[in-house]
DNA sequence: TTTACACCTCTAACTATTAGAGGTCTTCGC
DNA sequence: GCGAAGACCTCTAATAGTTAGAGGTGTAAA
């Protein structure tokens, strides 16, 4: 084994670490990615409005208030509406909700980042040419995850969002 | 008394009435015209919107909405966000509100004018000449009204509304 | 008479929700 | 495999209500 095949190596149980990240998430947690950010974002900032949970996690109000509809219909969420300011909303999380999100897996990729700036910058820039080589190479067959969590089915609308 | 005292007598009376109508409200029933306004739309229309409020009594919704506070605040109204559509606020009465409003003045202006209405057009234009004639005459010296309800304080501001 | 206060009213800005349209990904039946 | 259906994500535009702020009225009290 050379060196390139040792980076590879390394390369791709990070790889596959951070890539069947989102798959568990939403298969086995039965949270999608978008779920699980702004439930963290509700855990991480107590009382929040929905403004603030789109500005921190970059997506429009619009976004989050369907996304919290259905947190909420799972009853992972809830809403109260202010009575200081009634045009603002606070997503709270409820307690199975607290207690799914403690047992969902980390956010991998935060993780990650995190450690590999921790390294020397030599380091960095020898696995960051290390993996344009790899992105050329790989071709990846990939390993299955063992489940985690279940919240309830992600791929069953049992009809909740009844219209007016 | 010549015919035109007579007008004048009865005039008096008229006007008296309709004057007298919204120090009345003001002063006695402890509702102003818009509040009472507002209060008549819903009992009449049940339960419904803030805009409808706005369109049928031609306010703006802010306007509505400040009245409203008011209301609510006196315990006369309560709001009621719509499970439906929750952009949607829906009004109703308080029992006090309902009980309240059922003593309160009738809309004497409106009555006026169905029975002013009723009568010959000879007559109308007669009463109309003399109102004219009236009107240059008329250095009222008035009634008092005696009082009505009591709903409390019109004009007391006792500090509900807490700025955030 | 001046001042303060309660109220009315508006426009503009703001918060959240909904409608509607377009997209991805997974599963299920042929 | 391939197409359809379902669940989800995402957006922009429209809609509902609230709040901020500014200007107005009328009453009452100093």
């Amino acid at each position: 084994m050379n060196n390139y095949e040792h980076v590879l190596v390394a390369l791709r149980r990070v790889i596959r670490a951070t890539d069947l990240h989102s798959k568990r998430l939403s298969k086995n947690a039965g949270l999608t990615g978008p779920q699980l950010l702004i439930m963290r974002t509700i855990r991480e900032l107590g009382e929040v409005t929905i403004g603030t949970i789109a500005d921190k996690v970059s997506l429009s109000q619009a976004t989050v208030t369907t996304i919290l509809d259905r947190l909420e219909h799972r009853q992972l969420v809830y809403r109260v509406r202010s009575t200081q300011d009634k045009r603002k909303v606070h997503a709270h999380l409820t307690e199975s909700g607290a207690d799914i999100l403690s047992r969902a897996p980390n956010p991998l990729q935060e993780d990650f980042i995190k450690k590999f700036q921790s390294l020397h910058e030599w380091e960095q820039n020898m696995i960051l040419a290390s993996l344009q080589r790899v992105a050329n190479m790989m071709d990846a067959d990939d390993i299955d995850a063992s489940p985690v969590l279940d919240v309830g089915p992600v791929l069953k609308d049992d009809g909740w969002k009844e219209k007016a």
